[in-house]
DNA sequence: CGTTCTATTGACTCGATTCAAACTAAGTGG
DNA sequence: CCACTTAGTTTGAATCGAGTCAATAGAACG
């Protein structure tokens, strides 16, 4: 895994939520990075790399665990960085964990810190890309707070692989799902033995295939119907197309074929 | 109300999550604004003013509301400036509404961006305020997901508590409470009429006085630990204690003598 | 091939919702 | 100043979604 694949990861997030001029992604590929593996449910320990670097999510998911019990206030998918905000604020107590097997790259925070003010064009992306944060936490309260378990659970699938989808991921609404149940009841804030019962039901309605740590999803729009999924919030350019992603630009070969086999 | 007011209360609240310097505050001061008045439940309606301008609360208690049944995602207090991060994302589809009469003020996107490159200092402080939103967020979801409803309510108004003693206000456990028990019901994920209930439990704990809008907290000890409440995660330079506001500068001497007396 | 983690199932319990009605406070206009 | 209206609070009874507990079945792993 080499690093041009991490720079390719990011350049295709900050495309889903912005333009970026050729002179951007020349910028971004400059990026210094250290790739690192994580086994599900380990911890990013960020006193090791951190509180200098932040963390850019390559393959898996990540999610913020949070409050005495552990609940899973956000999920994040290859291509996002999870902590993008510790570059302005030093504290943090909750912890940003493995769902499955998981890469990061880590990257330092002076690299960002560069690269927006060298171009304002790439600073904006990067202020987007928290400011997406902050709608999808306040959907996540949202969705805890006002939908039955049902639409709860669906909902989160539905982020999930939308989110998937506009960095060129489960095009075919399939995709990795290393999640054990307590994880989704840990993210819908109901109890894990209520999460099964849920997942047969969805089974049962024909909208979810689950088996061997892949989900997919058979009938998307009446999953997302029930799910009462409106993807607006997710801040995307194209919420319909999950378009852009293999050659961002001439693509060096070998990073092309590497996402081909990836996910 | 003269825009001298508007500065201080703003740079109160930088001053509450980190330190400014003496040309900071100078900055500060040149802030322009417009002052505005709301009624209770009213939105501020943001093509009005906005996009091109920020939100600065001074007076009363504006909430986020989103989600199909309008809930309630974060509670804003004076100082506050809730929709700090439309200077970078431009949509957003919750609307900004006052819980009781409301004064803000209107600043321009454009002096942020300006002090932001005239001090790094206040560029960070700034950055911290954004990032004291997301784990506000965090935080809320936890609140909503993993504590019983009485805990729910407490640690709701536990937070309210605190975060306007770290402007200066409600130094004595007793602040103005416009809120309708829907309000609170909203905020809270759960019905009013349960709302209701647990209001008059509280009382019934003799921890919270609830009369002719004003909430005191008779016995903070008790109700912070029935609320789970550890305010860590508000990001406060010093949680403890209340003080600083008023002569934010002129006088050393009379901030010492101030935090003496304060809590 | 056992150990361990995860998924599944059933029975019971309980917190919270809903619905509806009564009550109180706060305006508003005659 | 009182009748009328409206918004908010309070109360009770019935219901239900989801949790808990506990036991079983299956899958993954060394």
């Amino acid at each position: 895994m080499q690093t041009g694949f991490a720079f390719t990861k990011l350049a295709d997030r900050l495309t889903s939520i912005a333009e970026l001029a050729a002179d951007d992604l020349d910028l971004l590929a400059r990026m210094p990075c250290t790739i690192s593996h994580l086994a599900s449910h380990e911890n990013v320990l960020r006193r090791v790399q951190a509180p200098s670097h932040c963390c850019l999510l390559l393959r898996g998911y990540l999610c913020w665990r949070d409050g005495p019990v552990g609940q899973i206030t956000s999920i994040h998918v290859p291509g996002d960085v999870p902590d993008l905000h510790t570059i302005a604020s030093p504290t943090l107590e909750p912890a940003l964990s493995a769902l499955g097997p998981v890469v990061v790259a880590f990257v330092p925070h002076s690299f960002f810190r560069e690269i927006s003010s060298l171009s304002p064009n790439l600073g904006r992306a990067l202020a987007l890309l928290n400011a997406t944060d902050l709608a999808r936490l306040r959907n996540w309260s949202v969705n805890i707070g006002s939908r039955d378990s049902l639409a709860r659970v669906a909902h989160l699938i539905c982020e999930i692989a939308f989110r998937l989808r506009a960095v060129g991921l489960a095009n075919d609404f399939r995709f990795p799902s290393p999640f054990v149940q307590s994880d989704l009841a840990a993210a819908c804030a109901i109890s894990a033995v209520h999460v099964n019962r849920i997942i047969q039901e969805l089974r049962r309605r024909n909208v979810l295939h689950w088996q061997s740590k892949t989900i997919t999803i058979t009938d998307w729009q009446a999953f997302a119907y029930l799910a009462d999924f409106e993807p607006n919030y997710l801040g995307l350019r194209d919420p319909s197309s999950a378009s852009r992603h293999q050659p961002i630009r001439p693509a060096p070969a070998a990073e092309a074929a590497e996402l081909a086999t990836s996910q």
